[in-house]
DNA sequence: TAGATTGTTAATCGATTAACAATC
DNA sequence: TAGATTGTTAATCGATTAACAATC
């Protein structure tokens, strides 16, 4: 490893020497820290913290304490030696790293309870993501307001390419039942979407150059009580 | 690496040379790796396949299909060159190496739309899970029905300690408002709980030997999207 | 000053990847 | 047979960990 290639996977900027950080990709790994980093800077914010720890962030992330002075200083020096990291300070950092000032827009599928769960949460407003429509094919839920905000309403199932063009959807999440999943998936495809979230048990077929996610809460669980309980 | 010792960090063990497979204790990162191969297998059965590959399994797990072969030849040989792996058969070998048979008993905490969400998944049930009792603070929630198979009712938030020991719940899972998550964290750890899951956004503190896994829907949502927009 | 924590190096470990003989 | 896919090796890469000087 050369003089300051940040520690990010390094695939660009090479024999350079010198990298402009926030501009050279990150590599996922990198990545995905760094936005647990940002997820317990935002609550710890909340709570009135002005300074954090590494150690501390490593206890709220499982990620170790190395990793993390590691990650973070490959694109400055954000700590104070003896201090930690000012909250704040380091948010922004992270912010401008992750390039979070992108507003991205989602469309989500099935009101059920999952969905309403998704869509009542805040996190996204506060990250800069935004819940622009909500479908469902069940007529009973129709126009029922969902959210937090009051301006989202359950909408047919129907339209599905308009809307993704007229409100600029770059993400589709699937909080539907397993057996519906696959059919709005190629309908998602269909319409241009290329981002896929699904939190059904289906394993979805999708052309290349579509990316599927698949995790659900109970799913999560479940690896997870794998580790703990042996 | 000596002779047979299976890839899976292989801290026990040691100098044998041969070592009982399924009897070694796994390594984190291929415990979760297998729970996730037993996730698509069980779905793929679902479907009616009898056979699967390395590389399909790769696609939806995006382990790396290398990465998976040696996981499971680890523990034998369990597929056929030029056919694949039977699914059934492999099913059984992962329940075996994962010591899935034992019935561990769940706690839920929350019975708002994520909640529900959880206690109505069959996933738990699929997988020697169960949910044995659901809490919840709002009076107009009390005996509701919960959960997919009639028989769990919203209780109030009382008795906690009573219910841990009666019912043997290991893993308490907080659906709970990031305001009540920590309360309840207390509560479940001096009733004997070791094991949390948190679905909230809350930074909980426990004491040493207390495990924490925090994550959320939209948590994931948002760490994932990182990932795939930039 | 003394204690704490960062920034950084070095060593080790586990995951990823390419490659390919074995074999179904 | 020919094609496909496993089981396995070797090389590389990224993550983890210990250690510690720098310094707040």
């Amino acid at each position: 490893m050369t003089l300051k290639e940040p520690y990010a996977g390094g695939r660009s900027g090479g024999a350079l020497g010198v990298v402009d950080p926030g501009l050279d990709r990150l590599s996922l790994g990198v990545a995905a820290r760094l936005s647990r980093y940002l997820q317990v800077l935002t609550q710890a914010r909340k709570m009135g913290r002005e300074t954090i720890s590494s150690q501390e962030l490593a206890d709220y992330t499982h990620v170790n304490s190395t990793q993390i002075r590691r990650d973070l200083s490959g694109f400055g020096k954000f700590g104070k030696r003896g201090v930690g990291y000012n909250v704040d300070a380091l948010l922004s950092e992270i912010r401008r790293i992750l390039r979070t000032s992108g507003q991205h827009n989602i469309a989500l599928f099935g009101a059920g309870h999952l969905g309403q769960a998704i869509a009542g949460s805040d996190i996204f407003a506060e990250h800069g993501f935004r819940v622009v429509a909500v479908f469902d094919s069940d007529p009973a839920k129709l126009g029922e307001p969902i959210g937090s905000d009051g301006t989202l309403h359950v909408r047919p199932y129907t339209g599905i390419a308009e809307v993704v063009e007229q409100e600029g959807v770059v993400v589709g999440v699937l909080a539907v039942p397993t057996a519906a999943a696959q059919e709005v998936a190629g309908d998602l495809v269909a319409a241009g979407v290329r981002i896929i979230f699904n939190y059904s048990e289906a394993l979805l077929q999708v052309p290349p150059g579509v990316t599927v996610h698949t995790s659900s809460p109970a799913v999560d669980l479940l690896h997870a009580l794998y580790f703990y309980l042996t």
